[in-house]
This record gives C-alpha cells, structure tokens and sequence, in this order.
RNA sequence: GGGCUGUUAGCUCAGUUGGUUAGAGCGCUUCCUUGACAUGGAAGAGGUCACAGGUUCGAGUCCUGUACAGCCCACCA
C-alpha cells in the first residue's frame, strides 16, 4: 500500500486556523450584488459587547452559518451581517465594577470621560466574541461588520426617535416604571423579570379617625405605608359600609388619610381593605389619579427612605420594612404575618428586586406598531418555526403596553431632547397624556391626570439645535437619559443596511430571509423588529423566524456563570475541533439542548472517521487519479450503483431537512450515509477490489467512485462541519483532475443536486439482499465462536428467487471477503442433515454444517423462540385478514401489503420449523 | 390564575401528514488491536411508547381527562 503522510488523528486546531484565515482574506463570505437573482441574507442576533462565546451563542451561530453556506452552495447571493450590540446597562456596570477596583466612580469622572473610558474598554475587550465567532466557523461578512453605537447607526436611532415623535407616537410622563435602584435606571415591563418568591403578608392596623376601633389591612410592603395617601374597599362590600366617607390615621406618621371606594379592591384577598400608595405601586397610582389622591413619593432612586418617610429616613427599604413591623409590634398595631408566595420583578441584568417607581419617562405608543405587526402576520408575511411561537409572539401583541424607553444610565444612545429653559414653565399647549396602561381597563381614568404639555420647552430634533426654536433662547438643557438597548436593537436589520440612506444594500437585501434566535428574545426583540420594520421599511424584517431550543446543562438547568455549570465552547474547540462541536450540537439540537461534555464526543469521532476514510481513499489511488463523470462510466457495478444513489437521497434529505429547518434530522442523515453506507459497507467491499487481483479497470472505477463520493459528501458536511471538509477537499483537490477542482474552495462548489433519480432501483434491492447474507453469516460465526481469522469452511444459501440467485452469484467473492467464507454454495433447495443451522430471510436461507453439541443446543432454543415470535406475529396479521371491517375499510394498497407480509412471514415460518426439525434428528 | 411544551431502551433524545416487527448516540454483553480509523470493527441484549378513556379496520402519532416535569405570561395588594 502506497505510503500515506497524513497522520491517523484529525487535527482540528491547524487546519481550522488556516482555512478561517483564507476565508477571509480572499473575500468569500462577500456576497456580489446580481439583480438578477434573488439574495439570501441573515443579520445575526448581535451579541452584547460585554459577551464572551457561549454554548447558546454556538448553537445559535451554527445554525445560521449552515443556512448561509448552504445559500451560498445554492449560488444565492449571500449575506450574514454580524455585529455587536453595545449593551448599555450591562456594559456599564462592566466599566463601573472595573472603575470601583480602581477605587474610582463614575461621578468621578464625569459623564464625558466614563463614556471615553467605556469606549476604550470596548475597543480592547470588545472585539472578543467577533474573535470567538471565528473559531466557530461562522462565515460573516466582515466587511460589513457593525456595532450600535456606530455613528451610522446611532444616527438611525435618533432618526427613528424623531420619526416616532413627529408621528404622535412618543411621549414623555410620570409613571410608574420599573426601578433598579442597583443600576439607578428605570426598566422597561420586560427587563423586570418575575420571580416567585416566598414573601409575606403583614395585616395591620389603622386606628379610625375618631374612634377606638381600627381597620385591618394586609400589604406585602409595609415599608410603603409611609407614603400612603388613603385605604380603600370595594363599594360592594358589605362588611365595610359603615366605613363610607370617614378617615383612618396612618400609623407611625399620624397622617389623617380618606377611605376610598374603588372597583379594584378585591374582598376576597386578605381582609378586603387595601392601602393606597399611589408613588410606589402601578395599581394604586391608578386609583390615586381615579379619587384624586395626593402622591408622597417616599424613596430616593437608591432604595433607601426619603425625607417623607419621618423617623425612618435614611434606612434601605428592606431595613425600613423590619423595623416599621417591629415599631408596629410596639404599639400593638401589629396583627400577624402570613406565608405569601407572589412573583416578584428583578432587575434583568443584576437581579435586584425593582422597585415600582413614580418618575418621568419617554414612552413610545406601542399598540399602533402591534396593529401592524399582527396585520403582517396575518397576511402571512411572516412566519415562525416551530409554528407553536406564533400564538406568543400574537398575544403579546394583542396585550401589547407602552414601552418605557428611557433608561437613567451614559452609556448608550442619549436622547434626542432638549429643554429650553427659558420656555420651561410657561405651558403653551396642553395635550392629554395617553397613558402606559392604555391597553389595560384602567387606562381611561388615567388620561384625567394632570396633562404634560408636549411643546412645554421640549425639542425633539434630528441635529442638535442652537437655539429653541419657540423662543430663540439659547438657554438650552439636553436630557441626561439614554435610550434603552432595544432601541437601537429593533432596527438593526435595516440600520445596518445603511437604513435611513437608502443605500443599493438597504434596496437589496432588505428584507432578510430569516431571523435565528432562541424563545428568551421573542418579546425583547423579535416582535420590536418587525414593528421597526413595518413602521419604518413599511415591510416586515425577515420572512421566517426560526426559534431554536435552549442550551442546558445535563440535569436541566440554564447554564450560567454563577451556576458554576457552564461548558465552554471554545474549549471544546481546542479539545475536539469546532466541526465537532458544530456536528455535536445539530445531532442534539431538536429541541432543548441539554449538554454535557462527553456528547461533544459524538461529533468528534465522527471527525476522525471522516478524516480516516480520507486517509484510505487517499492511500488507494495511484498517483494522480482522473475523474470522469461518474454517472457516465459503464463500468460501473452494483455496489458503486448502490452508494451513488444513496448518495443521492441523502443530499436530498439534506435539502429537503435545511428547507424545514431540521437540522438534527439533516445531521443524521449526513452522519449515517457516511459512516454506515460509505465506511462500514462500500469501503469495505471495495477493499476486496483494491487488494485483490481484479482488472485494473474494475479498480480505477472503484477509484473513480471512491473520490466522486467523498468529494460530494465534503459538499454535503460542508455546512455542518466547514474545516474539516475544506481540508479534505483539498486534500484531493491536490491528486484529483476534475472540473469541479478548478474552483477555490468547496465553499463555493454547487450544492449536491441528485444525479441518478429512478435508477439503480434493482441494484440497491440486489445490494440489500447482499447485506443479508454478509451479516447472516457474521452472525453465524458470531454463534459459532470463531476467530476473525478462521474461515467458515463451507456455507450453503438456499433460495428460490431468481433474483437472489443472481445477486449472491453476482457477490459471491465479496460475501467470502467480507464474511470469511471459503466455499459459498447457492442451490434452490439445500439438502438439510443434522447438525446444521442456519438463519432465514425472506428469499434466502443460510446454512452451515457440522456443529458441536452445544452449539446446537444453543440454536435451537433460539429457533424455538424465533417461531414463537413469527406465530405472534402471523396470528396478528390474519386476525386482521379475517375482520371484516378491516378488509371493507383499509386502502387496498394496505391489505395487499399485510397479504404479502403474512406470505412471507409464513415462507420463513416453515423454514424455520423444518430447521427445527434438523436438531431432532 | 392563563398559556405552551414534554413524559418512548439503563441514560440523552429522534420518530413529517395515523398503516410492516418503534430508531439513533452513549452505556451494557460477547468477540476482535485485521493494512483508514480502538475517537475503531463484528455480533447481540434491552421498549406493554406516563396513566385512563375515546375516535378509527388500525393510535407512539388524533381527541378528552388525570398525574408528574419544565418553560413562558400575569398589577390581586
């Protein structure tokens, strides 16, 4: 055998190196604009500037490079925009945690500085994951790499925010929001995440103005107390009639407050009686706007009481609420506490419990954009996969709220406002303010409140104006806040096209093909794309949405940092290569990905197979092999008929899997048709053919098909596995004459379109009844306890079927190579003696004589048991034959099929009974 | 409280419109270092498809209910 210099170990790490590197320098993953065709474009999901490469990020990548690759196999025009998105409240608290081990705040140094500083930290760490997005293989375009906070992108938001308030749908109130007094910003319904928490329920009392007697309430937060402005009941409640119109005295601050009535009070939840608090919770702000109720806000954005909340001013909320009770206990105002479980919001970044919050923010008008958003799927403009994200994405949407869009961090997209000072106070024009709760039932009491006048010294511009242009003062202040993340986020599939340019990229690759991501994002981002989209492109972002599972750790966990349980991708890429990783993750990826290190094994010994195939491939041709086509060579036998046409219904399997968005069905099918088909049968009896002493012609055919598969298989893991088949590809790129090595890369070879359809339909049947016989008499040998090495001296194969006949004739001296055989006999009816057994199929039965005694043994409790097995079987399909319903309401194509199956199975039945008999004798 | 998903081999999971004897990887048993590969090869064992009903000639697959698990949403203080 000719010498073969590659090692029998795939190494991952250098080949991987090189090919991303001349990926990239000779500009492939930059699609050419061709009017004539249609482009398919991918923007990614960009990841946080703060990020480093995790399994979600892998899985998520992975499946989008395959769809790009597979694109760009097609000849699409092909585009996948990568970027970074700048993450402001998580960035943020990266540089202020770096800036605190200096010693140092952010106060410090002043908003213009920290915001260099965090320019600066992003240009040495923030490249990291682009980097890491490399090492997977992930076929961007580069040159049209962006970031958030790029200028042209920045200008994109500014432009949306401006467009949004010419349109009446931004507006500026006092609401309560969500506040983080950890990140000191307020946050938007959906970074508040709800946690169930095993909180309490404090009742407490409230002595009645005028009386001795008191009223029972119960709150969750009797911290807030101190800024209650009244108590209130249902007007329906019977118990508390007598209460109408008269006033309690607000423990601990002695503040005279009214009992109010109002719908919302539920009688059935604690005793019926509800504390008002209209600064620091969403539903008693509502009723404090219904009855006029005064607001105390009594909390600094910090978290700890304020000059409103008396003797306890200065205390962080949760120390305030300990000794509020304790205080409570003393004058025996103090009722009980109770177990109360109840979800609580967290702070999505730091997981600080919010706090509701009574400030101004900017909001945008959510539900005209939803309108729109729920018209376009409807009119099945866009579709989700799995299909089951639909009614998520529609019922959000359909209860759709304001979303509070202000965040009181620097780092991020500062808003596009400015206050003149000089027209501030003089309220020009009053407007009704629509409220944040507009979707909800409350929302027509909440437009009553006191209006915010929408030109009161407000400018909302595009540049940064000199002067107000009402009153020409030059007294101007610009709003500290910035914008949040999403903001920008929700533009992204245009903004990076050049979007508000209408550059030949917008034109072109707008809309995108398809959006991957995982559920987590569907709300955050998803649905604000296709809002942005049709808002601002009066056209949806993507057509498809692809929602891929979660990564978990084994056990069920999310993997996270703080879990400790994180497994890191790009270890695994040192250790086994990305295309293992790569491969791995699309065997599992049907659903939820639960993960452990050892099923990255998978794909890593699927890579060292692939490489070992190569290794004898290689070996095996004689110097510099010419490749005709294929297809065309007569010379072609049965086996080589066979693995072509399997080679061609698993390209398209593939396709037809990448369409639907099957990606671990496609990954099985490339893994099995390599692996069982190509490895363990063809090369195998191809061995027979290189090693024997067949016409040199049989064996450059052999060659011929031996490199016209693994090429187009190369083709076909491409998108899976992109390293690893670049390097065999040139590998026989270097030893091979073929038109499709005049190509660069396999990246840009065609993708496998099937060359045989409708042919070789008799040779693929005579091959399976050639793998029959092979694996009948391995399993022979097998019973018999035979060596490796020791032929079976002499096996005899009955069979009627002309067909088989040829078929074993045809393959007798495989069958001999593969199964160790020295003599192979095909007779129509074998004359049976005792002390033989043997294994029967349908059309065949094999047989092989003079056994031990135990051997015997053995086989006949096995034969017994095999015709017990066929009894069951055959009783089953003739209760079904002789039931009338059945054969009156079956298709006939079925009833035919369980007629022939009873026939053959009642052929094997007899075989076996007659073999039976030969252990009596 | 509402919604969604899952429950299939020891483990992790596939199973597209209902139709042969339900598959894969890992693990397990036996054998094999044979000239591509022990990250390998050959043969094999192992499943009443969570439970109870229903529709159907026929159900892992469709419907209803139950149990358990997980996820998402939700302002009952």
């Amino acid at each position: 055998m000719a010498a073969n210099d590659l090692p029998p170990r795939y190494d991952s790490k250098a080949v991987e190196k090189k090919w991303y590197e001349k990926w990239e320098k000779s500009g492939y993953f930059t699609p050419s604009i061709d009017s004539s065709k249609k482009p398919f474009t991918i923007v990614i999901p960009p990841p946080n500037v703060t990020g480093i490469l995790h399994m979600g990020h892998a899985l998520n990548n992975t499946i989008q490079d395959i769809l790009i690759r597979w694109h760009r196999m097609k000849s699409d025009p092909t585009l996948w925009v990568p970027g970074v998105d700048h993450a402001g409240i998580a960035t943020q608290n990266v540089v202020e945690k770096k800036l605190a081990k200096e010693g140092k705040t952010r106060h410090q140094l002043g908003r213009e500085k920290f915001i260099e500083t965090v320019w600066k930290w992003k240009e040495e760490h923030g490249s990291a994951i682009v980097k890491q997005l490399r090492r997977l293989g992930a076929s961007c375009d580069w040159s049209r790499e962006r970031f958030t906070m790029d200028e042209k992108l920045s200008r994109a938001v500014r432009e949306a925010f401006v467009t949004l308030h010419e349109r009446g749908l931004v507006y500026r109130g006092d609401y309560i929001i969500n506040w983080c007094p950890r990140c000191q910003t307020a946050l938007s319904d959906e970074e508040a995440v709800h946690q169930e928490i095993e909180g309490a329920l404090y009742y407490i009392k409230y002595p009645i103005e005028g009386s001795k007697d008191h009223v029972t309430l119960a709150t969750t937060r009797p911290e807030t107390m101190l800024g209650d402005t009244a108590v209130a009941i249902n007007p329906k409640d019977e118990r508390y009639q007598n209460l109408r119109g008269k006033k309690v005295i607000l423990p601990l601050l002695n503040r005279v407050i009214p009992v109010i009535e109002d719908d919302f009070v539920d009688p059935d939840f604690g005793t019926g009686i509800v504390k008002v608090t209209p600064a620091h919770d969403p539903n008693d702000f509502a009723m404090g706007a219904r009855h006029k109720l005064s607001i105390i806000n009594v909390m600094n954005s910090d978290g700890t009481i304020n000059e409103h909340g008396g003797p306890y001013k200065g205390l962080d909320r949760f120390e305030a609420r300990k000794r509020i009770v304790h205080d409570l206990e003393t004058q025996r105002l103090f009722v009980k506490r109770v177990s109360h479980g109840h979800a609580v919001g967290h702070c999505y970044r730091c997981h600080t419990i919010v706090e509701p919050y009574l400030s101004k923010q900017w909001f945008v008008k959510m539900k005209p954009l939803a309108e729109k958003a729920l018209k376009a799927h409807r009119e099945g403009k866009v579709k989700f996969y799995p299909d089951r994200w639909t009614k998520v994405y529609v019922s959000w949407l359909e209860n759709i709220r304001d979303w509070c869009v202000s965040r009181q961090i620097w780092w991020g997209h500062q808003i596009p406002v400015w206050y003149c000072e000089t027209c501030k106070g003089q309220r020009v024009e009053r407007e009704p303010v629509i409220a944040r709760s507009e979707a909800t039932k409350q929302s027509s009491e909440i437009a009553s409140l006191p209006a915010v006048a929408r030109n009161d010294g407000i400018i909302v511009s595009r540049t940064n104006p000199a002067a107000c242009p009402v009153c020409g003062s030059k007294n101007l202040r610009r709003d500290p806040d910035v914008l949040d993340t999403w903001f920008s986020s929700w533009l992204w599939p245009f903004s990076t096209l050049g979007w508000p340019e209408q550059t030949q990229d917008l034109k072109y690759f707008y809309p995108t093909a398809v959006l991957v991501t995982a559920q987590e994002i569907i709300f955050f981002w998803v649905a604000r794309m296709i809002m942005a989209g049709l808002e601002f492109m009066n056209e949806v972002p993507f057509h498809s949405v692809f929602i891929h599972g979660t990564v978990r750790v084994e056990g069920g966990q999310k993997m996270s940092k703080s879990l400790g349980n994180i497994i890191d991708p790009i270890e695994i890429i040192d250790e086994m290569g990305a295309d293992a990783l790569r491969f791995s993750l699309m065997m599992l990826a049907a659903t939820d990905v639960y993960l452990s290190r050892e099923k990255f094994e998978m794909g890593r010994n699927f890579t060292n197979k692939i490489w070992n195939a190569t290794r004898f491939v290689l070996s095996n041709l004689e110097g510099f092999c010419e490749l005709s086509d294929v297809g065309k060579l007569d010379r072609l036998s049965a086996v080589d008929k066979w693995i072509l046409k399997e080679l061609d219904q698993t390209a398209e399997e593939i396709n037809k899997c990448f369409e639907n968005f099957r990606f671990n069905e496609g990954a099985n099918a490339a893994y099995h048709f390599f692996w069982s088909s190509f490895c363990d049968w063809y090369l195998e009896l191809v061995k027979a053919v290189l090693m024997g002493q067949e016409a040199p012609e049989r064996k450059r055919t052999v060659q011929a098909v031996l490199v016209y598969v693994l090429e187009k298989s190369m083709r076909l893991l491409h998108p899976f596995m992109p390293f690893i088949s670049e390097e065999i590809w040139q590998l026989l790129k270097e030893r091979v004459k073929s038109g499709v090595f005049n190509l660069e890369t396999v990246m840009l070879a065609s993708w496998p379109a099937p060359g045989f359809k409708d042919k070789f339909e008799k040779e693929v049947q005579s091959i399976r009844m050639f793998q029959d016989v092979v694996v009948g008499i391995r399993d022979l040998r097998t019973r018999l306890g035979l060596k490796p090495a020791e032929m079976l001296p002499d096996i005899r194969i009955g069979t009627k079927s002309k067909e088989a006949t040829d078929a074993i004739g045809e393959f007798k001296s495989q069958i001999s190579f593969l199964a160790k055989v020295s003599k192979i006999s095909v007779e129509k009816e074998v004359k049976k003696t005792s002390g033989m057994i043997g294994r029967v199929y349908s059309d065949i039965e094999i047989f092989v004589a003079g056994l031990s005694p135990e051997n015997l043994k053995a086989e006949e409790e096995r034969t017994k048991k095999k015709i017990e097995e066929l009894e069951g079987v055959i009783r089953g399909i003739e209760n079904r034959l002789s039931d009338s319903k059945f054969v009156s309401n079956a298709p006939r194509e079925i009833i035919e099929k369980e007629h022939a199956r009873k026939q053959d199975l009642a052929q094997k039945l007899t075989a076996y009974r007659e073999n039976l008999n030969l252990f009596k004798q």
